[in-house]
This record gives C-alpha cells, structure tokens and sequence, in this order.
RNA sequence: GCGGAAUUAGUCUAGCUCGGUAUGACGUCAGCUUCCCAAGUUGAAGGUCGUGGGUUCAAAUCCCGCAUUCCGCACCA
C-alpha cells in the first residue's frame, strides 16, 4: 500500500492527525498520535529496549529538552547547523550562499565564515541570481535550532536539535556512578525540534520529532576486541558502497573491509536483527555508507540504514563514528574531565551512535504491513502481533440471550493484562474487519456454546482462520502468541 | 523559501463555468433482525464549504491576502 493509503488509515484509525487542526493559524511540521499511534510507538520502543539496550547491557537516561547556550556552542550547533543563506531582491529565491558562489566564481569560503566575507565575494564576482539574474540581499544565518528565552531575562538556550548531547555532558557523572566499563553505552528516547524550512510528509519530516539515540563510548585502540561479535558474525547485513546493495554476513563485511571495524559491525548487526523483528522487509533495506561529502560535520565514517517505501528511500537511522569530538569539545568548553580509565590506561572514549528516527520509522512498519485483501474485501495491517496497538477484539456473536453479559465478564477478566478492545455493535463480518484494520491479531467470539461449556472462538487476523478454546486457557495462549521475539 | 495545483462531515466526493447557505457514498450511533466474516431493515447525529478581508440585496461559487496539504525546485547531521 501507498503513502496516501497509509495516510487515510491514520487519519481514519487514529494513528496520527495533523496538531492544532481546528485552528487556521496551525503551523506545517506538527502531527500529534492518536490512541492507536501511541498503542504502536510504545511496544516499538518496547522492542527496541529489549533488541538493543538490554540486549547490549546499555544505560538509558531522560534529559532536558531546553539545553543551554554553551551545549550547541561546544557541540557545533550554532555554527555548522545554521546556513548562511542569500536571498534574491526580484525573484525572492533562496540560495546556500557558500555553494552559490562557489559555482559561479569558484571561490571556496568556508560556511562558518564572516557574513560579510560573503558579502563581499557577491560584490567582486558580480554574482546574480541563478535564475532571474536579479541582485542578491545581503548574506544571513538562518539557523535551524530553536532559540527560547528563559525566565524574566529570557536568557539565550535552544530546545535540542538531536538528544545525544544530553549524553555527552552526562556522560563522566553516568560513567562514575554506574561502575562504567567500556565500551559504555548509554541511550535516550525523546523529543527534538529542528525549524526545517519546509516539512513535508506528516511524519516523514517533522519540526518536532522522536529520536531514540544510542551512544556508545569505546576505546579507539580497541575496536576489533569484541567478544560479542560471535553472536551477529553470520547476521546478513546489506551494505551499500557506490552501486548497487549487496548481502553479506556480518563477518565478511569485515574480511572486505567494508565495515572498518568489529565493534561497528556488531551494532550494524545487532540493528538489522533490531528491524527484522518490527517487521519491516528487510530485503528493501540497506545500510548506505556515506562519503566524504554527505557526512555530518562531525562524523568519521557513517552508515545510513534506509528503508525502500512507495516515495522512495527513507532513511531510518544514521549510524556515526564520531571519533572524540564530542566528549573534547565539551571537555574543552566545560573545564570538565572526560578521560576515563580502560585496562589502567587514561583514554579519551571515542563515541559510535546509532541514531533512530522513530516517527519515520512507524511510518515504514505501517506502510510494509499494509495489506488489501481484495479476496476477502478487507484492508489488514498484518503488524506484528507484539507490536499490535489492540492485541486482542472481545466479541458477543449476538447481544442477547445473556451473551453480552458473559462477554463483558471475559472483557474484564483480561483487559487489564492485554490491550483489548471490546465490541457488541453490528454484524460480527463488519467488527472483525475493524480489528483487521488497525492490527488487531486476535479476536474471540462468546457464543451460545460458551454458556454451556466455557469455550470460545478465537480468530487469527491473518488467515482468518477459527479455533474454540476453552476461557480457561485464554490467558496463557494469548500470553504466549503475543511475546516479544 | 520559490513555482504549480488543491482545501466542502471521521474518509472520499457533487455543486463553482453561469452567485440564491450544500449532493451522494462509505463510516459512526440507536433499535429490530441475525449462532461467525463489510447482509437486511427503521431511525439519528455530524458541515457557519481551510482562514481573514473585498465585491454584492445575496458568496462554497467572483476577487485579494494568509495558512495548510500535495507535486516540482531548493534545503535536509
């Protein structure tokens, strides 16, 4: 199924809707989760608790949103995040200044230069608009965080672009006072806010938005000294480098050298088997490495894991090495002592991040697991059932004959341990196909059978297939088919 | 941000050319019916037609601004 499929099952189903959306004044960027969105994101977020920080032994941590001046300064931000950006008098077009003139003139000015160096390259070069010929206004910053002012004085600090720093400045508190090792990994799930100049897409490219960042803090001398390699060696990861994605295990990305290093290719390993299991295909997936260009200002090498929808390539997550550039330039800034001991040597830990969009990566479950039977005139989102917002539909075949009252005692019985949705409403065709579209992998049926010998149907989403089962054994069936993997 | 198109109930949509406060479908709710896959039947709720202004006796309809959405361009750690 397609983006606008996609999107008439989240308006209609309440997975997410446009914020604000009874006021005209409602800016573009913003899309809140409805009930069935947040039922989702949160057994996502449950998966990714168990595949990668559990599993990894990491720590997860809750940080501010609003983060002081001195963060994005020592982090970058408010220099390499802000564009300095030209605009046209006539057309009204806007252009990356520094790209700009460095096509027409072939003057290199670096990005975080002087404005007025800028400025003055326009003039010497007589550089016109592109595409009107027309003058340009003089240069400026346009920086994509969001600046807040806080308390009377409305003092300068921004709401976080990314979550990570709120790691990197935790960091030698966290390390102490968790008896850190490393390598150390630290995670957070949270909001960002990046003021794009255009966001498009509903959850696709948001101005507030989920991040679930990763952080792992390691000795750079020590990067091929992983023991748990062995467990994802022979995990198939695809990789792409300049044509097109092939498959290969872990261990050969390795042997090629394509993957510089063990401890990358156990997290690249670990995320696949991380994305296998919320049922994204994984056979339209692949691991872009990037280069020199395309990078982050501060990465050393990255791998971006991108995703192939109905409107292209979506990337997922951004995996970076980025060397000691944080954790230095926050010691630098902050006086503060970074360095911490490995095997009785001091090291400054070098940082892999595995940094996940998460809004854009329930976008894709539900894109890959939308399905149109058209043999059974339904729509069904064959979602994990673990994922499921509702994991199970409790139905009366009929209101009367006391079948609602013996459906409401079996509501009650498992609503607290399951999310369960119940239905009397309608024919019995029309309540299944409801459960079918928003996931549900269960449904069971209270009939006349079941006042006389306790058992009810059961309904598989998939298959639509049918078994009685006794009201005693619900519980653990229900336990046991919808366990996380 | 630039250019183009669009915006009518939860969703899709007719009406706009040629001005007279809105059509249909699906969905929703309640009743009847119904012992298993969107059936039938009787009712009901839900829209100041994105928003602000203008023209007019009268605007969903004509004109202008703005917002949002979609498509391109540009941008995108």
């Amino acid at each position: 199924m397609n983006y606008e499929d996609v999107m008439k099952l989240a308006l209609e189903r309440g997975f997410y809707f446009p914020s604000c959306e009874v006021y005209s004044d409602a800016q573009a960027g913003f899309w809140e989760y409805g009930p069935s969105g947040v039922s989702l994101k949160n057994k996502f977020l449950e998966l990714w608790r168990r595949e990668l920080i559990r599993r990894d032994g990491m720590f997860e941590i809750d940080g501010s949103q609003i983060m002081s001046k001195s963060v994005f300064e020592a982090s970058g931000h408010l220099g390499s995040f802000a564009d300095p950006i030209i605009k046209c008098k006539k057309c009204k077009s806007t252009f990356r200044a520094d790209r700009t003139i460095s096509e027409i003139s072939n003057m290199e000015i670096p990005e975080s230069a002087d404005l007025i160096e800028f400025d003055k390259a326009i003039l010497q070069s007589n550089i016109k608009c592109p595409k009107c010929k027309g003058d340009f206004e003089n240069t400026k910053k346009f920086n994509m965080m969001f600046r807040v002012g806080i308390g009377p004085e409305e003092e300068e600090a921004y709401l976080r672009p990314e979550t990570c720093q709120s790691i990197f400045v935790d960091f030698p508190r966290l390390f102490k006072i968790m008896r850190g090792k490393l390598p150390f990994g630290i995670a957070q799930v949270g909001k960002s806010f990046r003021n794009e100049i255009s966001p498009r897409q509903s959850l696709l490219r948001l101005r507030e938005f989920y991040q679930a960042e990763i952080e792992v803090f390691c000795n750079p001398s020590r990067l091929n000294d992983v023991e748990k390699f062995s467990e994802i060696q022979n995990t198939i990861i695809r990789i792409q480098t300049d044509s097109e994605p092939f498959a290969m295990t872990c261990k050969e990305a390795i042997e090629s050298e394509i993957v510089p290093n063990k401890f990358v290719a156990y997290y690249l390993g670990i995320l696949t088997e991380f994305y296998e299991k919320t049922g994204i295909d994984i056979t339209k997936s692949r691991f872009r490495k990037l280069g020199e260009k395309e990078k982050a200002f501060y990465a050393e090498a990255a791998f971006d894991f991108e995703v192939e929808t109905t409107i292209g390539w979506l990337e997922l997550v951004a995996c970076n090495y980025r060397s000691d550039y944080d954790l230095s330039s926050h010691a630098e800034k902050s006086k503060e002592k970074f360095e911490v001991m490995d095997n009785d040597k001091k090291v400054l830990p070098h940082v892999f991040e595995i940094s996940m969009g998460i809004d854009r990566s329930l976008y894709t479950i539900l894109e890959h697991s939308l399905n149109d039977d058209k043999e059974h005139e339904r729509i069904v989102l064959s979602i994990k059932p673990y994922l499921s917002p509702i994991h199970v539909g409790v139905l009366s075949l009929i209101k009367k004959d006391g079948l609602k009252e013996k459906t409401d005692e079996i509501y009650l019985q498992i609503k607290r341990k399951f999310d369960a949705f119940l239905d009397h409403s309608g024919a019995i065709g029309r309540r299944y196909r409801r459960l079918d579209e928003i996931g549900a992998p269960f449904a069971i049926t209270i009939d006349h059978e079941t006042l006389k010998d306790d058992t009810v149907t059961i309904r598989k989403r998939d298959s639509m297939e049918q078994n009685r089962i006794k009201i005693s054994e619900l519980d653990s069936i229900l336990t046991e088919s919808l366990a996380y993997p």
